[in-house]
DNA sequence: ATGTCAAATAATATCGATATTTTTGGAGAG
DNA sequence: CTCTCCAAAAATATCGATATTATTTGACAT
């Protein structure tokens, strides 16, 4: 019943709670690459037992953002530049074969919903809303999801986290604007409506290969 | 000082000895798929404290072979042709494309490892032996591990695991020996080391579909 | 001075118990 | 006879404490 009155009431289970502020502390580099996680001082941070924390880095391990050290704790996992590109390599042979199997399955309702994301991304930009990102990434997985291969769909929500992470890190934040982002996705949505696989895909890629150039030569080797 | 005495003297920590035993349990479908997974009845079961138990638990969500629902415990995941069809797509997608990237690396090292696990595989084959699941996908991995592509080696090893599953499920275990499967092993084999990448990949692709459609048969739609 | 070993310290992993939540079972009303 | 609702039972999630293991510190011998 104290959970409810904590800060706000929509968490469910402590451990779900600390699953996502860690996360979230891990994704925007709050917590830095290759930092010890120690239990005791997660526990002061997040105010909830050893426990909840325990099984929240166990999760994170899964989603390949926390790293488990045999009997030595846990620690937030390292980046690399050769990591970062392995990750552009994967998300751009698995998002295609989504993408693909997508436009294979397109109908009427699916267009409905791409519309729509692509339309909230674009108001959350224009007022540079704090839920961009969320936004961003709910519109990139609308272009994927009507693949209806939720194995794929969750390695690639995976990618898209571990690489959105690199974002971060490389900028301290959310910069865009470099280029005209908003007209690369017009381009994808306008293919992926038009039906057009090849035109979506080579638009797609083209935009994950210019952000991945462009956060490359921000890193050392 | 317990632990050492257990059964054998090989494990280290409890949880990951519950992951394993859990795991294989899983995998070889003595947890059928679907089932409840009571935290008591496995702590019983695994003669350790509940910690160890739920944490395996939550290492096993990574690998997709547990689910867990809000609050109300652990399953072990489901499963449906169109699963089993999915992961087949997908492990012809990865695999295709690590086998490349290996075969880009190739050098005599890669070789000698390749043509040791072979013979190991060959061996343990003709004895029965009970460890030829890991000799063959040692072989396997093998395969695939010069790619230095570290996370597109942790997905195809994830998709193995959930592809063998399904054949203990559909034939009650190891159900080779229908089709002639050591001679597609040295096919492939031979085309690695003549790297021969579109022989090779085209050779392994090949001896997937086919068990896959033997698989794939025997399941109810 | 320096390297090594042992005691002290700190952190992890695990256990046992409790509080919360879900599920079950049955009694009463419609 | 069926449905709803409440109480009992079971199971989960969480906490606090302990045992185990790693790390540091400092003393001793070389």
């Amino acid at each position: 019943m104290d959970a409810m009155l904590d800060t706000e009431g929509k968490e469910t289970s402590a451990t779900h709670g600390a699953y996502r502020r860690l996360r979230n502390m891990i994704l925007t580099g709050e917590l830095p690459p290759g930092q010890k996680l120690k239990i005791e001082q997660l526990r002061g941070l997040l105010d909830t037992g050893a426990s909840p924390v325990r099984e929240a880095l166990s999760l994170l391990t899964s989603d390949m953002l926390v790293e488990r050290i045999d009997q030595r704790g846990f620690r937030a996992a390292p980046v690399s530049k050769c990591n970062f590109e392995e990750i552009l390599l994967l998300r751009c042979n698995l998002e295609e074969t989504a993408l693909r199997a997508s436009i294979a399955n397109a109908d009427g309702a699916w267009e409905d919903r791409l519309v729509l994301r692509h339309h909230h991304m674009k108001k959350a930009g224009q007022k540079g809303a704090p839920d961009f990102e969320d936004a961003h990434k709910a519109f990139h997985m609308a272009l994927l999801d009507n693949s209806k291969l939720p194995l794929l769909m969750r390695y690639c929500s995976q990618l898209y986290d571990l690489n959105i992470r690199y974002r971060y890190l490389a900028a301290g934040g959310p910069s865009y604007k470099k280029r005209d982002i908003a007209a690369e996705h017009q381009h994808i949505l306008d293919a992926a409506l038009d039906r057009d696989a090849n035109s979506a895909t080579r638009h797609l890629i083209d935009h994950y290969r210019r952000t991945g150039e462009y956060l490359s030569s921000q890193m050392e080797p």
